[in-house]
DNA sequence: ATCTCTTTCTTGAATCATTCATGTTTATTA
DNA sequence: TAATAAACATGAATGATTCAAGAAAGAGAT
């Protein structure tokens, strides 16, 4: 067997000095496939393929992912901790007031956007992260 | 006694539809005075100024001036809830990464900075919120 | 000034998300 | 296959916030 020109789920884990289990690789793929999901959610995900696993695997399990930058964590305000698969680009989220979806948006100014601010007041700024809210399609039909 | 130019606290209160009591005058007060304070700190500030008041009644108290306009609640990630006074314009923020400080960032691109998404899925975006991240003068001399 | 009504406040308990602690299991590597 | 460090399970703890029910106190009417 050769290396495949695609890494597989394990292959990722294990190139970021993680163990690969079954929770894990589950876990990932949960996050992967889900749109924002909160731990509760990936719990249940991961739950389906491959049996019992504790919630507070699931959060050390997280914590791993994120630290490697295997995924990433958005917390928006009002919401618990939403994880996603999009990582290494600069995107943004906008976030329905009313039900809480979430969906990604593109950076709209470039590679580095927002990233100036008019007075920084002596930070060091590496990082703008955008939320922009309103309603999703759903709930400013039904308005 | 002609009213004022200026309102006092209470007559802001008043206007806004809620009871002046000595509580919520301190309140708004005290976010008015402090730069991004939690709940805790707006407690204490409270009480310097008119004694026992109860943490429940701080929460009630800046939920009531959050709905009337007259103050402000941000939620950086990993943070709790934080107030601040400067209402009304659309300003934004720089979160220091190490210790948590907050502070106050103009719109770096106008009026309604941001507001226009690359594709915005269907929502109707009503307003656009930048977190800035980094390091604060302090944090970063220590390096 | 007093009465009434509604808002605000108090006390105490409950909830939710998340973390901590300890012991056990399991994946890796030698 | 044995040793060891990472990952997992179970159970309890923490911190921020909210809920519930009754007591106190502003605001406007009498």
């Amino acid at each position: 067997m050769t290396a495949s020109q695609q890494p597989t789920t394990a292959e990722e884990l294990r190139g970021a000095g993680l163990r690969v289990t079954a929770a894990r690789v589950a876990l990932l793929e949960a996050v992967r496939k889900g749109d924002h999901l909160g731990v509760e959610a990936l719990a249940s995900g991961v739950r389906e393929r491959v049996g019992h696993v504790s919630l507070q695997a699931v959060y050390e399990g997280l914590h791993a992912l994120t630290a490697a930058g295997l995924i990433r964590r958005i917390e928006p305000p009002g919401s618990p901790a939403l994880f996603e698969g999009r990582v290494g680009d600069n995107h943004h989220h906008i976030v329905c007031r009313s039900c809480g979806a979430v969906a990604d948006v593109d950076c709209a100014v470039g590679a580095a956007p927002c990233l100036t601010a008019s007075d920084d007041h002596g930070f060091s700024i590496d990082e703008a992260e955008v939320i922009y809210w309103g309603l999703c399609r759903n709930c400013s039909s039904v308005s």
